[in-house]
DNA sequence: TGTACATCAGTGAACGCGCGTTCACTGATGTAC
DNA sequence: TGTACATCAGTGAACGCGCGTTCACTGATGTAC
């Protein structure tokens, strides 16, 4: 019985220091930010030569990466439980404020991981595939959600060209009025966390915590979440 | 007579260069965006040394923070100017989508100093009280016009502890509920904006012009301007 | 109007730092017979 | 079970680059009498 490949002492090793090697990486994107993220500096944390890194990631986008989709694949699963854990699964609008607080408290808890994954894109480095998949993740949650405030409403009759199959399957092939105020409703949640993480609603809004949750009811109704 | 200072040929020629600078940093600025943003790159393309430079900036940070309150002046001008130029000043909702519009298009023109004032926070970066009003002449342009869609409603009798004395004034002490819906629409606003230029829509939105417009109209009607 | 002095722009060299990536290498750990 | 060989992890030095900032300096331009 030959070991299976992955299982022996080495690969166990190389998982470890591969995980060791993010979390270093990791802490650092929480001081410094994406363009602060250096081999180097991690090679030092964890006590070896620089050089040795090579061995785990074959250069720095790569590591970064592995913290995009670390990112996408942390702020998802939030959501996700956030969703779950609401036991009425009708109580559509309870759902969509759970995820809703979930995806602000996340971000609040890891500003410069969401700065990388919904702020600025970083100069020079270009997504790959392998990212697109744990990006979905949240709006797909939030999909659902609004998919479930309207079961049991008529399908649409006409096509749509300003959505992709995708987004359309998702919502349960809304109108396209529906289908923009989902959409819009989503990417308002996010323009809300950014504006409360980067600064802009600071000297206008003083109670972020109570704007946050009135502006979120306001978003249900506007979205169709009853 | 004395020469008034400031007119002398000296000045003249300090101004022409401060605005050479500053425009050598903005074309460096849309290649690699603020952390990629070098003295030494910028006095190279000036064909001066790279020390000469710091006889007009006293260092990266400000020359950084001239860009952050030019970028600030020029969406919150392109945003006056649409609203401006809608004759009809009770057409508040062309002027919103005006507003929108334009808000859009300066973004997708200039992607790199959007990121700039409205993506992720320059790492170690602070900014200084000089950016304040120059920030807020997109918001203050938005906020006349949702103040003027509800002229000759009755005054709130409601004191908010949600918002800042300023907002409330900009929006014409509307009550929390509406004031809610102002600030939602405009974080929404920059929330499509951000989507759109940050990659967010790529394989959920087609037709991305589309989206937009529709969306800014559903906004409208939730934001209350008719 | 002419001269003496102060101000300013720009130079060139240097300091001290950091970075990503490559490469030849030494040992240790696994694999095949 | 024991040996020969291949694989892999980690080292240390180096390449070649870029950066912000300081400093003593040379000339040129303005200012005051």
């Amino acid at each position: 019985m030959t070991t299976t490949p992955g299982t022996g002492v080495r690969a166990r090793a190389r998982a470890a220091l591969v995980a060791e090697i993010t979390a270093a990486a990791r802490r650092q994107l929480a001081v410094d930010g994406a363009s602060g993220l250096s081999l180097r500096a991690i090679a030092r944390e964890l006590g070896m030569v620089s050089s040795a890194i090579y061995r785990y990631f074959p250069s720095r986008d790569d590591l970064l990466t592995a913290l995009i989709i670390e990112a996408y694949d942390s702020i998802g699963a939030a959501a996700e439980a956030a969703d779950a854990a609401v036991a009425d699964r009708d109580d559509v609008r309870g759902r969509w404020r759970a995820v809703a607080r979930a995806v602000r408290s996340w971000a609040k808890a890891n500003p410069h991981e969401y700065a990388l994954v919904y702020g600025s894109p970083v100069p020079g480095y270009r997504a790959p595939q392998d990212t697109v998949g744990p990006a979905t993740r949240v709006s797909l949650t939030l999909a659902a959600i609004l998919r479930d405030a309207r079961r049991g409403a008529p399908p649409r009759d006409d096509a749509s060209a300003v959505f992709s199959a995708e987004v359309l399957g998702a919502l349960g092939e809304p109108d396209d009025a529906l289908a923009v105020r989902a959409l819009t409703a989503w990417s308002s949640l996010f323009g809300l966390v950014s504006f409360e993480l980067f600064g802009q609603l600071v000297g206008a809004v003083d109670d972020t915590d109570a704007f946050f949750a009135r502006a979120v009811d306001e978003l249900a109704a506007f979205s169709g979440v009853s």
